[in-house]
Formats: C-alpha cells, sequence, structure tokens
DNA sequence: GCGACAG
DNA sequence: ATCTTGTCGC
C-alpha cells in the first residue's frame, strides 16, 4: 500500500496542533466506501518501557463465518523506535508513523479501518482514526475505550443502545453499549464515513466482547499477547 | 486560574 | 499505554 507525504511527522507540540487545524479542513464525513471485503483493525502497543513502539494490524474477510467470527486474512507487526511521549490531543503524531509502516507491510488491501482511540471525537476534530484516513486516503472509523472531549448521556444498558456524543453544536461521535451491562466503546468518523455508517460498521463487527474484532485482535496483537 | 485529558 | 494475581460475576 502506498501513501503520499502529506507533512513532516517531527513537529514541536505548537506546531502540530496548528497542523491538525488545517488537515481537520480535509477530512470527509459523507460516505466515499467501495465494497467491503476486506477490514482492518490497528492499535499501538510499547515494549522496552515505552522505548519501542510497536503497531499492529490485522486484515478481516468481511461477511464474517458467523457473527463475531472473522477469517482472518492477514496481520503485520512493526517495531520502531517511540518518536514522542504521550500528549492528550497529539495522539496522532505518537502512534500513526509507525501504524503507516505496518500498513506499507501489507498484501492485502482494506476498503475499511478501524482504530483504537478518536475519530473526529477530538478537539481539532483530528484524533488518530482521521489523520490515518487522510495519509491512507481510506475510509477509517474510531473506537475509543474512553472518552477524549465531547459530553454526552450515560446510553442504555443493552446492547447496542447508544447516546449521541456531543462537542457545543457539533454531534462528534456516539456512546456505544457494544455489550450489555458493560462500559460503552465510543465511536466517530474517521474519514470518508459518516456517523451512521460507522455506527453501523462499528455495530456489524461486534462479537460477545465489549471491542469490535478488528479492533480487538489488533489490540491483542500489539499487546504481544495474540 | 482550575480541571480534564484517546493511548 | 504499561507494571501485575486472584477474584467477583454473568
Amino acid at each position: 500500500m502506498s501513501t503520499s507525504p502529506l507533512h513532516d511527522w517531527n513537529l514541536a507540540p505548537q506546531a502540530a496542533i496548528e497542523l491538525q487545524k488545517r488537515l481537520a479542513g480535509r477530512v470527509e464525513l459523507e460516505d466515499r466506501l467501495d465494497p467491503v471485503s476486506r477490514i482492518a483493525g490497528v492499535d499501538i502497543g510499547f515494549e522496552e518501557g515505552g522505548e519501542i513502539t510497536r503497531a499492529a494490524v490485522v486484515v478481516l474477510a468481511w461477511p464474517p463465518i458467523a457473527t463475531g467470527d472473522f477469517e482472518v486474512v492477514e496481520q503485520v507487526v512493526h517495531r520502531e523506535p517511540t518518536r514522542m511521549p504521550y500528549i492528550p490531543g497529539l495522539l496522532s503524531f505518537r502512534e500513526v508513523p509507525a501504524a503507516l509502516a505496518a500498513f506499507a507491510r501489507l498484501t492485502t488491501q482494506p476498503e475499511l479501518i478501524m482504530v483504537d482511540g478518536q475519530g473526529i471525537a477530538h478537539p481539532r476534530r483530528l484524533g488518530v482514526a482521521s489523520h490515518l484516513g487522510l495519509w491512507l486516503d481510506l475510509p477509517t472509523l474510531g473506537i475509543a475505550k474512553s472518552r477524549l472531549c465531547g459530553r454526552h448521556a450515560e446510553p442504555g444498558n443493552e446492547k447496542g443502545d447508544w447516546t449521541p456524543l456531543k462537542h457545543g453544536e457539533d454531534t462528534i461521535g456516539a456512546v456505544l453499549r457494544s455489550r450489555t451491562n458493560v462500559k460503552p466503546v465510543f465511536v466517530s468518523p474517521g474519514h470518508r464515513l459518516s456517523l451512521p455508517t460507522a455506527l453501523d460498521w462499528a455495530t456489524a463487527c461486534l462479537g460477545r466482547t465489549k471491542l469490535p474484532e478488528p479492533t480487538r485482535l489488533a489490540d491483542r496483537l500489539a499487546s504481544r499477547r495474540g
């Protein structure tokens, strides 16, 4: 898979923030998705006390063999020295470079990507999922385990229940009860996807666990378990 | 000025 | 994110 150099990655915090404001204007929130036959899940983990960044990408076949049971088409793990510390709001500058290196080694091409983290549910509307989507020019959505910004009502306790996540006047995502009686996940469009469609895919990939399969499997691989 | 703060 | 065992609950 190829990528076109969009910008530099080694930026000081203030410059990174200004760049996010510009890139947010390029994010597409209308559906522009090809027929799906492959869905990729991405997550980043760390080793050596944080000195090594470990990016994991898992490609699954769509549709699943049965609900929540997907065929794993390909897996890639890429390790590299960690480039910067975690700074709330600037997560993509720490994780996306490693994710791109992992994608570059993929021999199969996904039509949709699910990322562990926020999409547009970000102070400047450019969470990791959106930033990665822009670089790869592919549809992405974010699945986060906790909130970065925005306000919301508590969704019902049944699997599938959800409430909108709002930031000022904008609806930036949804708080989805992905599993009955379990803490909800935060779903938001990354790029080339609308919120309803992002919610549909997140729901369609759910099995019996809290996280959708693409993200759950990438999570395990990134934490060197799977 | 005082909190909040994806992974 | 990561360091970490057993344990409570469906």
